[in-house]
DNA sequence: CCTTATGATTCTTT
DNA sequence: AAAGAATCATAAGG
């Protein structure tokens, strides 16, 4: 769209930020092209209004708009001077009462010129410019400076909107309309000077030989529409799923400021070309390490289960050299696991430097060499999941099953496989449960076939009541141990927990309203948050199904319990929800293996669930977080009470970025009380409407500020972060609001003049803008 | 003008 | 509804 009419090219803000976000409320594909071609539909160019000075009630409005009480002496001197350049220029002799001062606080300019540039009137605009002492001008606000950008755009003086520019370092918020001003002040400079308008090569050398100046831009490339740290985040989910879940892509399409369309498009692009490496496939691209995600796609992108060798390309410091032990990365049901040279990715979540032989199953369920199962429970980028015994490290043959076999069955869907014992040390780990009936635990028990569907479930639903597992292992359809769970869902293990080595790490539990987020607190400060812990409205079950089954169970409701219950069960740790779970209460679970092993965990237990007396579980309040929210498994396939808009917790945007659910945890106990106003502090990422629609829910909102926690958090830890992303959204969000609803501008604007109106009457007289006229027409 | 990369679209399949 | 296949359109770069 070429036009020799700057006023003309610039849209409103929001439109201008419509376009460069390409994202609004809809999904919709509609905006890159827009962007890159430079053609907003929605453009409207304002009609210029005339140039009447009406000294009267113009000036009236513009003193209402003016007139701080403390700079009001102080400008006098200016506003005598602006009064005769006023009068000066305009030949206006209206300003009689000349001897007053008038005087415009910073604040006030400022929202008139935003008021003046949202109505979209540059050259009311340009007068109100004109209207003011140099000092102002020179003061460099940056309303001030946008708005004087704008003018000079749009009266086509070049040099000046070149120097503005770039002689003040605007606010990002602010960049997507400056840069839609720079590029098309370039435009249009060629187009004159040519002649003739510009194509798209020509526009896009214009960008190439006057690049924005680092004033107006973050420095981030864009590229192809997506930023690149869109691009970035993108390419670390692809690289441990290329089938995201509609949660995840949800996530990722919030994280990245892109719509779920178009991350959906990425990933059926990105896998596609992956597919199809022939045609004109370079995909060298591929984001600097392309290693990983050919190692995984280029094979096969089935990504049926295959053993991965741990073959060359260790781009990371995959231990897997030390033990030479194969890790095996099973799908089971729908979440696909992409293999990842730099460690292993537990439904949606990094497990780097694997140390043993893991399995892991599309349904969040590691096994370990000795039949050792977490079910759900993710490994963190240090705390590696060792699942590698120290004293059965030759155990990785499972109780006579390779692991292949077992892969192999799992991966057939068998509804049933046996398991040989072959370990003795197994075996009599799993002697007894205090389940009602014996269970059977793939690894653990000889011969036995191990499939139980029926579910042996725990006592309550509801806060407070004791929550105790007797069967402390359930074998699903797919052979997988799992915690009895009252619904069918297996996915509903949801949280995070890193384990070093054969150790619970200290772990800090934040659990509030069924959901528990358990994060390491290891000193080396990695966490780990990922949808692999239980949750169950209301209660959260750690376990690690080793042969003796570990249960935490938290309470869903606020009340606070004595202490840690651990209830003996044979091969079993049931933490009930006999614990104060205060926001600040820490319970120390002193799970020494003297303890564990005390109460009757076998020794190949307690070298699994290890806890040092010194590990802590801070459980959080329980309220803080929504059930649902951690866990999009479960929102999606169970008909929970709550409202679901939660989004995926795999707030792994990159490898070695993760939310840390302690945080989020506090962040939330801190926030969420006052949602309102942790919403409104978060305005900067308030999720897309896309994803607000429909859920106005409070709990909604907890959810989008923890989410929108998990992302700043994730940013935190992230040297280049997505925060410009969040941003940029929350311009757009403003803007649209702005330019939607421009009563609230007017208000805005009203509520500043009527401050002043009062007591500033005799001022007014001065001003000889419209602003009168202009306050309407916004 | 050509090639490549990439986002989006359309249609088909599952 | 989601994924795949084929294709288009455009940006980027030579």
């Amino acid at each position: 769209m070429s036009s020799s009419s700057p006023t003309g090219q610039i849209a409103s803000a929001a439109d201008i930020k419509q376009e460069n976000g390409m994202e609004s409320a809809s999904e919709g594909q509609e905006a890159p092209r827009e962007v890159a071609g430079g053609a907003a539909a929605g453009l409207s160019p304002p009609a210029p209004a005339p140039f009447p000075l009406e000294p009267g009630d113009a000036t009236a409005a513009a003193a209402r708009v003016s007139g701080e009480e403390g700079a009001v002496a102080a400008a006098a001197a200016d506003q005598v001077q602006l009064h005769s350049e006023l009068l000066g220029r305009h030949h206006h002799a209206a300003a009689a009462a000349a001897q007053t001062p008038l005087a415009f606080s910073p604040d006030h300019v400022a929202c008139v010129c935003e008021a003046l540039q949202q109505g979209g009137n540059l050259d009311r605009l340009a007068r109100f410019l004109w209207s003011l002492p140099q000092s102002d001008l020179l003061r460099g606000n940056e309303s001030l400076l946008k708005a004087r950008a704008l003018v000079a755009f749009h009266q086509g003086i070049y040099p000046e909107l070149y120097s503005i520019l770039e002689s003040h370092s605007f606010e990002s918020a602010n960049h997507p309309l400056l840069q839609q001003l720079w590029y098309k002040a370039r435009y249009t400079e060629a187009e004159r000077a040519r002649g003739r308008p510009l194509g798209a090569v020509d526009k896009y050398r214009l960008r190439r030989k006057f690049p924005l100046p680092r004033t107006i831009w973050d420095g981030e490339e864009t590229v192809y529409c997506f930023k690149e740290k869109s691009r970035n985040a993108l390419k670390e989910l692809y690289k441990q799923n290329r089938y995201p879940s509609p949660a995840e892509k949800r996530h990722l399409a919030k994280i990245t400021g892109l719509s779920l369309t178009q991350v959906s498009n990425w990933f059926k692009n990105r896998r596609q070309r992956d597919r199809n490496p022939s045609e004109t496939q370079s995909k060298s691209e591929s984001d600097g390490n392309p290693s990983t995600e050919d190692e995984s796609s280029k094979g096969h992108e089935d990504l049926s289960p295959h053993p991965l060798s741990g073959s060359s390309d260790s781009v990371t410091n995959l231990s897997l050299s030390s033990h030479m032990e194969p890790v095996y990365m099973q799908q089971i049901g729908n979440a696909k696991i992409s293999l990842s040279s730099s460690g292993v990715l537990l439904n949606g979540s990094l497990v780097p430097a694997s140390t043993s032989p893991v399995f892991l199953n599309g349904n969040s369920f590691i096994q370990g060499p000795n039949g050792v199962i977490l079910n759900g429970l993710n490994v963190g980028n240090t705390q590696t999941v060792s699942l590698n015994p120290p004293k059965m490290a030759s155990n990785i043959v499972s109780n006579g099953i390779s692991m292949s076999d077992i892969l192999g069955s799992a991966s057939q869907d068998v509804k049933e496989f046996k398991v040989l014992q072959s370990s003795s040390a197994n075996s009599a780990a799993t002697t007894s449960y205090s389940s009602s009936a014996p269970v059977s635990f793939p690894g653990l028990i000889p011969s036995t076939e191990v499939k139980r569907e029926g579910i042996q479930t725990m006592a309550s639903q509801d806060g407070g009541s004791v929550v105790t597992f007797t069967t402390p292992v359930q074998i699903n359809q797919y052979g997988i141990v799992q915690i009895p769970n009252s619904g069918t869902n297996s996915q509903f293990i949801n949280g995070s927990i890193g384990f070093s080595p054969l150790q619970l790490p200290s772990v800090s539990v934040a659990a509030s309203q069924g959901n528990i987020s358990v994060n390491s607190s290891t000193s080396d400060g990695s966490t780990f948050t990922s949808e692999s812990t239980t949750v169950q409205q209301g209660k959260v079950f750690l376990s690690s199904l080793a042969p003796s089954a570990v249960v935490y169970t938290v309470p869903n409701s606020g009340q606070t319990i004595g202490s840690v219950k651990q209830e003996g069960l044979e091969r079993s740790l049931v933490f009930s929800q006999l614990m104060p779970v205060n926001q600040n209460a820490q319970i120390n679970a002193n799970l020494s293996s003297e303890n564990i092993s005390g109460s009757g965990l076998h020794p190949l237990a307690s070298s699994l669930v290890n806890v040092s007396p010194t590990h802590n579980f801070s459980l959080t309040p329980p309220t803080l977080l929504n059930p649902t929210e951690l866990n999009p498994d479960i929102a999606d396939s169970q008909p929970m009470s709550a409202p679901v808009a939660s989004k995926s917790t795999v707030t792994s945007v990159s490898n070695t970025n993760y939310a840390t659910l302690q945080n989020c945890s506090l962040i939330t106990g801190q926030d969420l009380l006052s949602v309102p106003m942790t919403q409104a502090a978060l305005g900067e990422i308030v999720p897309t409407a896309e994803d607000q629609v429909g859920h106005p829910s409070p709990a909604v909102h907890q959810d989008f500020v923890r989410e929108h926690r998990l992302v700043l958090q994730s940013v935190a830890n992230i040297k280049e972060n997505f925060l410009t992303n969040s941003e940029s959204k929350a311009t757009s969000n403003l803007m649209m609001l702005d330019s939607k609803s421009k009563y609230v501008l007017e208000g805005m604007v009203d509520t500043v003049c009527e401050d002043l109106e009062t007591d500033k009457k005799e001022l007014a007289k001065l001003q000889t803008v419209q602003l009168d006229e202009d306050m309407q027409d916004l």
